[in-house]
DNA sequence: CCGAAATGCTTGAGCTTGGCAACTTTCGCC
DNA sequence: GGCGAAAGTTGCCAAGCTCAAGCATTTCGG
């Protein structure tokens, strides 16, 4: 009988508290995605779907159903209320006929980029870390994930 | 000149090439919220909830909504379903014949340990950091949010 | 002390998401 | 040519979330 169940918060390793702490981060960051995609006029999953888009290569309805990880029919609504707003259109494929391809508009281009933009904001608890510690996070962040 | 424009990640500082690698991280972090919850019978939010709760300080559903940032309504269904699986119980409070507790049972108890257990594990990306980084990363983020 | 306002929770309506199954159109292959 | 497979859409259902309304209870004001 080795490790006890208690070991679970007693024994806790560095990496483990590490991740604990980001769990924090992550859960400031839902609730910022409702009200960013507010701003927008857009719903999470719409501002989800914006976001995987890739303006200079649109990409079958499929495609992007694999990226968010659900289903298609799911993506068809959200395709929907994105041309709705003018954000995307669907274009057929050249190649075949049964694929439609998602494109994004010039209007649609400008909303995500501005969207990238409020996304990428640093949270203000690392913002206010040292220079030295900002590149420190990033390094082994890089090395870890790069 | 070293940066070439790269459309979305030109100008970037330390600390938001490190929250943009962050990102990375939460992004595999839902799909495992919906894969745990269902291997112990639970929908996401119910998942939240129990975790969200004190098995040693039972809580109005108010403060249980408080905590999910979410309507009173919304809890009463969400305490509903926990109910029904007997992982809480609600519980008249004495002082005050409006309030109800939501008070976890043993079994509730019982799936909330192995819950944490399993959601506090490292992602295999921070797992094979060395130990030095492993201690760096935890520092770094202490300083950040501790 | 009594009535009115406030509080805690529940219910119901309405909207959105997300998944599965069935269907249509189209493609690829024998 | 015909048949199975694939892409997308639609319909149906379960569930979450919010708001408005309702009910029981408590608290406050006169």
């Amino acid at each position: 009988m080795l490790g006890e169940m208690e070991t679970t918060v007693m024994r806790q390793g560095a990496v483990e508290e590490a991740w604990a702490l980001m769990g924090r981060l992550f859960g400031q960051l839902r609730p910022r995605m409702v009200r960013v995609a507010g701003e927008f006029g857009l719903t999470p999953p719409q501002l989800f779907a914006l976001k995987a888009l890739d303006p200079d290569d649109p990409v079958p309805m499929s495609a992007l159903a694999a990226a968010l990880r659900c289903d298609n029919s799911n993506v068809t609504g959200l395709v929907d209320g994105l041309e709705a707003q003018g954000l995307v259109v669907r274009r057929p494929a050249e190649h075949d006929r049964r694929v439609r391809m998602v494109v994004v508009t010039e209007r649609g281009e400008r909303v995500r980029a501005r969207l990238a933009e409020v996304m990428q904001e640093v949270p203000p608890e690392l913002a206010s870390l040292s220079a030295a510690d900002q590149r420190a996070l990033r390094d082994v962040l890089r090395r870890a994930l790069g």
